[in-house]
DNA sequence: GGCCATTGTGTTATATTATAACGTAACTGA
DNA sequence: TCAGTTACGTTATAATATAACACAATGGCC
């Protein structure tokens, strides 16, 4: 099996991240227009709010930078919660449960099982693509119906380690 | 490679739960005496409420049993997650993150990398033992340093779809 | 266009989960 | 018994998330 790096490890490599975001919103777009769903101007300020970087957010610091667009408006938690809600049912954006903290997705719509690799040094995150088969396999030989899998793996990055050591 | 499933499913199986939860406190007891530990009565209170059943509990519920059990006192939230935090971090007990809630090891001191099966209907949880090895190759093909891992597969265990079909 | 059903938004209040900060008690080793 | 350390207790508060309800926008239908 050929190695596949091209999306896997983007959120630590140098790219062109104004082109990246560009595409990602685009591609956002798209499903949503294929799918009939309305992503509407509020869903589409959360989702560009986590667009501007590939670092995980947490829903009040989505609801500051909300707040800081909008200085007239003082808008609530249900609000972000909402867009948010909506975003993780496209996924177009994931939720990293050991950090209640939320991110976009950087393949939105493969309905892959997403799983991260998370510094803890410069608090990047990298979306891995697909499964674990032999987990998958101890599960079914139990009978067990997965639904929905979380896959985070903590660590310190390549490059943070260069610069330590 | 052998299948192995002998502590893999337990929280999924009938087995002599009194004594399943006699062997882990005594495991636990051991494994703080080898470590020079202390294993205080308050430690072991938190324990031995986790210990009661294969399923996850918030703190707050804990600290709602740890209350009910002595009514003398009043104990508050830091005294709960201080005695969760030393349990977590000798391995006896883990955390759920996607449920924010908290759980007894099956196999204390192992230093395994903890997997778990979460039944959304029974809310029981398996815990399995090993490694994702297709994860861990892209990580270190990257260069990660992996520190932690998460893996928490959410589902239907085969005694609920049963019950349903 | 007018109507209805549905979906999305805004607002208030509150629930749930977790920690900071500080003082006291218990244990440990000399 | 004393000092150093670890654990516990207490108060207050931070951080995360949701309930409940009113109103607005949208979309299909006639
Ligand atoms: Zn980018
Ligand atoms: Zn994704
Ligand atoms: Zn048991
Ligand atoms: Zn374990």
């Amino acid at each position: 099996m050929a190695r596949k790096t091209k999306s896997v490890d983007i959120a630590f490599r140098k790219h062109d991240h104004g082109r990246c975001q560009r595409q990602l919103l685009s591609e956002a777009r798209q499903l949503c227009e294929a799918r009939k769903l309305r992503l509407t101007s509020r869903r589409r300020q959360v989702l560009e709010i986590l667009l501007a970087s590939h670092q995980p957010m947490g829903a009040y610091d989505i609801l500051a930078e909300l707040n800081r667009a909008n200085p007239a408006a003082r808008i609530a938690p249900p609000i972000v919660y909402r867009a948010l809600d909506f975003l993780m049912s496209e996924g177009l954006i994931h939720r990293i449960e050991s950090r209640n903290a939320f991110i976009s997705c950087v393949h939105p719509g493969h309905q892959c099982t997403a799983q991260f690799l998370i510094c803890r040094d410069c608090e990047q995150v990298a979306e891995l693509e697909g499964r674990d088969p032999a987990l998958l396999v101890e599960a079914d030989n139990l009978g067990f119906a997965v639904d929905h899998s979380v896959v985070e793996i903590t660590g310190i990055c390549a490059q943070c380690q260069k610069h330590a050591g």
